[in-house]
DNA sequence: AAAAACGTTAAAAAATAATTTAACATAATT
DNA sequence: AATTATGTTAAATTATTTTTTAACGTTTTT
């Protein structure tokens, strides 16, 4: 009777987990990692111990320099922290479950190297844009042309603005004033 | 004398549009497209008439087919529509110029996904749980895990309602009143 | 009505990326 | 000091994705 109850709840706990872990790794996909990547992530997402490459590697079935080389990924884009135990000889890993600093982290990344790649082509773009409409006599075609160009391109230079003033209230966590965290959960027993 | 002049200018703005071309190429990946797909956009991005697949094709010099599917991709993540003009019997395309309708497009579906995926799969996960936690004299150590785990969840469920909210503000525009698009070139004649 | 133009789909080839096995280097244990 | 444990790198393999060539169905022109 007693074990019938808990083979249940047993089999319940582990389809909720397996639930979420496959529509986590299905949505990893989205930042920038593979399937088997994500799919670490989300196994390591209800580990609520530190987890060694031998415990991943038995759990996705993998071999071991894949898990190491996965997880260095992992902590590329700081959502998997290694952590230390007295004892352990082997290297510890544990996944950032806060998914704000994971967003904070993995967009602030992205788009700060979009906006300062782009930003120096832009401005040197513009220069020459520029000395091409300082010459006399051009041609009235190639004026046009460059007229336009640099139309499009200050334009650009206000999104690659806008998206560095963007991290920065990521970074900062200003943010997070204009659109709150709110606690779904928190009018649970006003029902 | 004329003729030298024509070919600076000329030679400077291929310039320009080259190095811009380059860096658009090399942060699309960010946007998930292919390195050839991330091309095709940068190079319609310079041209201010619309633009044939046979045109695409002499560009990147790449078959017909590739550039009828990576115009289609770039259509579906909405940087390129096709446009009509009477007397032309192929298909036209031009570029979406404006990056913060791309922006807003790019992300808002990308979020919007994600946060709909997994609120569904850890609403059903939530519900698991608190079966599991119903069910009386349940082994102490299971339970403690159930708890941890509805605890991570509903953390997770706030982050992906967070989510919804930022599609929102992005598509409705109202993000920009929190960080309005400056116009960086307003102030040129100040110098 | 036949031929040509155009875009797309399907199959094949080429190029990349992911994964594994094997070899290596370093540190810990015996 | 020798052996074992641990993690990483390198080479080889496998799988996936990208790209092309070939074939197809429509539409337009002749």
């Amino acid at each position: 009777m007693e074990d019938e109850k808990q083979q249940k709840a047993e089999a319940l706990l582990e389809d909720a987990e397996r639930l979420v872990i496959d529509s986590i790794a299905e949505t990893m996909d989205l930042y920038g990692v593979t399937p088997s990547i994500g799919r670490l992530y989300a196994t390591m997402y209800f580990k609520h111990d530190p987890l060694t490459l031998d415990d991943m590697k038995n759990d996705l079935g993998m071999s071991k320099p894949s898990m190491s080389t996965a997880v260095r990924k992992l902590q590329d884009i700081n959502i998997v922290k290694k952590v230390w135990r007295r004892g352990s000889r082997k290297d510890l890993f544990m996944a950032e479950k806060n998914f704000f600093q994971y967003f904070s982290h993995f967009f602030g990344d992205k788009w700060e190297r979009e906006a300062k790649l782009n930003l120096t082509s832009i401005n040197d773009a513009i220069e020459k844009l520029q000395e091409v409409l300082n010459i006399e006599e051009i041609d009235v075609d190639m004026k046009h042309r460059a007229e336009q160009d640099l139309q499009q391109l200050k334009e650009y230079r206000n999104y690659c603005h806008w998206l560095e003033r963007l991290v920065d209230s990521v970074e900062s966590g200003e943010i997070f004033e204009f659109l709150p965290i709110e606690d779904t959960d928190s009018n649970r027993d006003e029902s």
